[in-house]
Parts: structure tokens; sequence; C-alpha cells
DNA sequence: GCCAACGTTGGC
DNA sequence: GCCAACGTTGGC
């Protein structure tokens, strides 16, 4: 079992859209890192729902029910074709019991490391399994009061 | 709205 | 191959 964090602006694609439909098509990733992270997912794996621009932090908990597959948006733009971009499926897990903000996670010494702060443009990354517990325990109701 | 970080493009 | 210019992301 692997684990991720996807980024998303809640204004163009937020947790709630993510609940209305009940599953995601992963689309529009266009940059190589963020391609061959979606391309390293695995059935099953755990990723992390961020937030960004608007009240940035990690809001909820999906899991990959598709693995990587040609991005279907792609037919609109025949000059992207030769990239070879991807998407996964997504499905909801759970919403956090609270949100954790991009404040809280860049206060938190154990997560120091975590490439949401070192690659702060990065919208598709890998998370350690030790930094995954972390923020969803920092997510649950009793924790960080 | 501003700006830092960083990826991409294109001239040389 | 280098690097300046430019565009985009995303935090504040």
């Amino acid at each position: 079992m692997n684990y991720w964090l996807v980024k998303s602006e809640p204004d163009h694609y937020g947790w709630h859209h993510f609940i209305e439909q009940g599953r995601a098509i992963w689309e529009g990733v266009r940059n190589y890192q963020a391609r061959n992270n979606l391309k390293a997912m695995q059935l099953g794996d755990q990723v992390l729902f961020y937030h960004s621009v608007i009240k940035p932090g990690v809001v909820g908990l999906a899991k990959v029910v598709q693995e990587a597959y040609p991005d279907p948006t792609v037919a609109n733009e025949p000059a992207q074709a030769k990239f070879g971009w991807v998407v996964v499926d997504l499905e909801p897990i759970m919403l956090l019991d609270k949100p954790v903000p991009l404040a809280l996670i860049k206060a938190e010494p154990l997560l120091a490391n975590i490439s949401l702060i070192r690659q702060s443009r990065l919208s598709v990354m890998p998370i350690r399994p030790d930094e995954f517990e972390l923020i969803l325990k920092m997510g649950q109701k009793e924790n960080y009061e």
C-alpha cells in the first residue's frame, strides 16, 4: 500500500464535487513528475485530498479505484497527445473531522520533509506512511485542538 | 493583488 | 547546452 496527496482548487473541483459524483477521474495533469506519480498508483492506495489556494489544507481521504489509463481530455488537445498524459479514478473514503491546514503542517516538525512543503507546486505527490498517519491523526476531532 | 518558486520555451 | 523571458501555481 502506498500513500499519496493530490491537490485541487475547491472552486474548480472540491471535496463536495467529489462526494456528489461519488467517483473522480483525476484528469488534466500536465506535468511529468505528477504524471509519473499517477502511473505509480496502485489499486487500493490511499490518497489525501488537498484543497489549494482557498483555505489550503488536507480535507479528506480517498482511494485509488482504477489505475492509470490515458487521459480522455487529451482528445480536446491534440497537441498534447504525444506526452502520454494519464488519469486515475478515485473514490472518497471519508471527510476528515476537521481540515488540516497547510499552516499546521508547516508548523509540525515531524512533517518538515513532506513534499507538500519541499515541492510546493507539485500537484500529485507521494507521502511517507508516517507522514500519512500523522496527518490523519491531526484531522481527528480529539487531536490538536 | 502580489510575488516567489519553478517549469517551459526559444534564441544563441 | 546555457540562460533569459515568460507562464503557471499557489501561498499570503
